[in-house]
DNA sequence: GTTTTATTCGTACGAACGTTTAATATCCTG
DNA sequence: CAGGATATTAAACGTTCGTACGAATAAAAC
């Protein structure tokens, strides 16, 4: 078996199992009996648990970000292209599809690690995070003020923050016992449909006073 | 030391724990450590770490939602008295209030706690959380429906979780590493305005089609 | 084809985990 | 004040954890 095989065997088991059980409550024993894989392996191509945790981490949000920056770019273009400007409501769908599309392809354990690893801190982590998304965050920022001249920054950060929680809550939502509360209401599959529900919430959020 | 004594010393100890590192990350030996208790007491007075977990969400979340069925009681009451409905702004003032007001009662550790364990479930605990949550959700759908006629039931519910998402991340707030992404911007602790905002947000959210 | 490098494997280590037990201390009631 | 119930203590249990190490195997280079 070459080694890149085994190293993406190693990220789909830990993939899934971050996402069932979380990282601490995972043991390696078990990632690497789901990846079919010496239990060595882990230590020997990323170096430790928490090296692998990285490295999904990494693998998670790098392609949905750089999605989200293509996006934008092109609508930016469109816009000025046109002599005016991005609408909000196109903005905000830059920022939301690219992660919401993740629900509809792989099989939906990569957002739900993205939603966890927001509220679960570990250490050393946050500057990977942190690094990959600032670029993102200021180019929105910049889009959003753009949109909205008459709202201060310090709302369009706070506001930003409250469409991030409502997207998180969403990629995660098939593991919360929320969902349980209101079954029969919604399908969990019709992802389109949420996603433009979720849009439209934001927007109309950052619009009002 | 009396018994009650012991416990509050736990819970006070396992409260600030989990909300900084984790069930699972967060040991025995750490709580009774800087509970100065010692350790047999948790098996002793809880049965066992899961079980000091669910006496600590209980005693989370139930008087958040006492609060929020009250205010709510209140406002349908005054509602009545004018032979008027409940102002959609007002009954979503009802459900969030409650909780973030605990983020400057409490040392805002508890609001953290409630977000995780939103988001990282733990065997048994569903069952706690939604027996607890049950009622109070379906109060507010019929609440929010009344106020929003035209609707759906699907819409709405799909909307509720996006609120409780953006609540629950201005909650756990200051643990992300986000807030370092938009940091100069916003005060931590003008939990006031930062209410507000979310009221506002959220009540946007749901009106705009 | 042989040497060298990269990868896989089985195994063991020390540490830390949650839990249990039996003895001791404290409290309350009769 | 005696005595049974309740609470605390120290110590140990068996298990599981992440990691390290050397041998064995596969791949690559010369």
């Amino acid at each position: 078996m070459s080694s890149q095989q085994t190293k993406d065997r190693i990220l789909q088991a830990a993939q899934e199992l971050f996402a069932e059980k979380g990282f601490p409550a995972t043991s390696m024993r078990e990632i690497t009996s789901r990846a079919e894989v010496n239990l060595a392996a882990i230590n020997y191509h990323f170096g430790s648990k928490e090296g692998l945790l990285h490295a999904l981490m990494k693998q998670c949000i790098e392609p949905i970000n750089e999605e989200r920056l293509r996006q934008l770019d092109e609508a930016e273009a469109l816009a000025r292209a046109e002599g005016s400007h991005v609408p909000l409501r196109d903005t905000i769908r830059c920022f939301l599809e690219p992660a919401v599309r993740q629900l509809t392809e792989s099989d939906a354990e990569m957002p739900c690690i993205l939603a966890r690893m927001h509220h679960e801190p570990h250490p050393g982590l946050d500057e990977v995070m942190t690094k990959i998304l600032a670029p993102v965050v200021q180019r929105f920022i910049i889009a959003v003020q753009a949109a909205l001249p008459q709202r201060t920054p310090t709302e369009i950060v706070l506001r930003g923050h409250f469409m991030i929680g409502a997207m998180l809550h969403l990629l995660d939502m098939r593991r919360s016992f929320l969902s349980a509360l209101t079954d029969g209401h919604l399908d969990p599959n019709d992802h389109g449909f949420m996603l433009e529900q979720l849009i439209t919430f934001c927007t109309a959020g950052f619009q009002n006073d």
